[in-house]
Order: structure tokens, then C-alpha cells, then sequence
DNA sequence: TGCGATATGTCCGAAAGAGGACATATAGTA
DNA sequence: TACTATATGTCCTCTTTCGGACATATCGCA
């Protein structure tokens, strides 16, 4: 019941905070929008829609969370984001906060 | 800076993950859902509909996480609302999903 | 050459959610 | 007696979000 339980929230978190899981999977190394839906599959069995996907990460560039730089790979072009100060900010606010829901 | 986002967050996560804020203060003792309301301003500076709260409230119980029961209280009727045993294992799902936020 | 995977983007109708009004009842106080 | 606080509830409109379609381009493989 409980697993069961986890699953559900997972999806909930994932779906209400995803700015926020998408600067946790970019803080350990840069990331492209494709691959951040990949690693969303895998590691957490969430299917993101990419059409929700990638107008969240240009508002995450947008509001200074995130930066891009375009790569050419094989003959695609990939834009890849990196996490900047304010985005990690951000990130120990949240660690603040799950931290005090723990403990208090 | 932080501390902005962490206000800026805990209203995110309130206002998304209201029921699971709701447990968590149900889970210490028995409550009502105007105490809830006032609680929520006074604890974490939040102001609740209570267009929102109460059919909320209603939900809850109608999927199992509280019981409640009619307390008069001079004359005015108080829904006292406890806990469940499917409410306490959600919340223990959803304080292992913390866990892993901060330490893996 | 056609298909699936990689890669990023926009757009629109439907569904869900938010905000605030309407509603009712009691107690205490000015 | 009128107003504020306590206490719970519904309803309706507006806004936001969601799911899926449309769009484009390259690479590798059968």
C-alpha cells in the first residue's frame, strides 16, 4: 500500500514541482530536454510531454534558473542547459524546506 | 534571495499539496476545519479558502485518510477530524519520498 | 526509401482548478 | 441590535493547465 502510495506522490511531485526535479537532474551535470525526459522514464517512470517539456526549461532559462548553449551532435543540435546560481538557490530553499518537513 | 524562494515555495507546496499538509497537522491531534485555517496563517502565513477547504476536508474522509465527528462546542458544531491508518502510511510514503530528495 | 529514434518547437480545445460570492447558524461584545 | 468571530457548506464564472496534434530536421537501419 504504502509503494503504492509512493508511486501516486511521486507522480504528484513530479508533475506540481517538475521545475524543480528538472534543477536537481541539471545541478549533477548539464542536460538536454531530451534527455531529461529519458532520465525521467527510467529513473522514475514518468513520461513527460514534450510539449510541455521544453516551454518549461526556455521560462527556466527565461527567469536566469537556467542557461543554454546549443551543441551540434552528429548533425542535431542539442540545447543544453546548466544550472546557474540563482538556480541553485532555488534548489537549497527546497532542501530547506523538505529538511524542516522531516524534522519539525 | 533564499528566503523569498523558501516563502515563495512553501505557498507552492501548500497550495499544491494541501491534503498532505492537512495530515501532517491532523496527524498531532484532532482538529476542526476552521482551527485548520487558522493554524495554516498563523504557522506558515498562509490563507486558506475555506471554499476550498471544507470539500477538501469532506474528500479526505470520503477516501479514507480522516474520521471525523460532530463535537458541540457552545453551541456551535465543530467536525472534529482524526487520522487514519491509510492516513498515516501516505504520509509516511510521502516522508520517504523527502528523504530520498535530500540524500540521493 | 520508409520507419523509429533523436531533438526542439508551437498551438488549441477540453478539463481542472481557483477565487469569490451566496448561504446559514451561534456566541460574544460594543 | 449590529458587528465580528466561530463554524461549515455550496455554487458559478473565470483562469490556468493538460493532453495531444501539428510542425520540422537529422541520423541510422532495414
Amino acid at each position: 500500500m504504502t509503494e503504492t502510495f509512493k508511486q501516486q506522490l511521486v507522480q504528484r511531485i513530479t508533475k506540481n514541482l517538475l521545475d524543480i526535479q528538472i534543477l536537481r537532474l541539471v545541478q549533477t551535470q548539464p542536460l538536454w530536454g531530451y534527455n531529461i525526459k529519458k532520465q525521467m522514464e527510467t529513473k522514475f517512470g514518468i513520461t513527460l510531454r514534450h510539449g510541455a517539456l521544453y516551454p518549461l526549461l526556455n521560462m527556466l532559462e527565461q527567469n536566469g534558473f537556467l542557461t543554454s548553449e546549443r551543441q551540434q551532435q552528429q548533425g542535431r543540435t542539442r540545447k543544453v542547459y546548466t544550472i546557474t546560481q540563482k538556480g541553485r538557490q532555488y534548489l537549497e530553499a527546497y532542501n530547506a524546506i523538505m529538511k524542516e518537513q522531516l524534522y519539525k
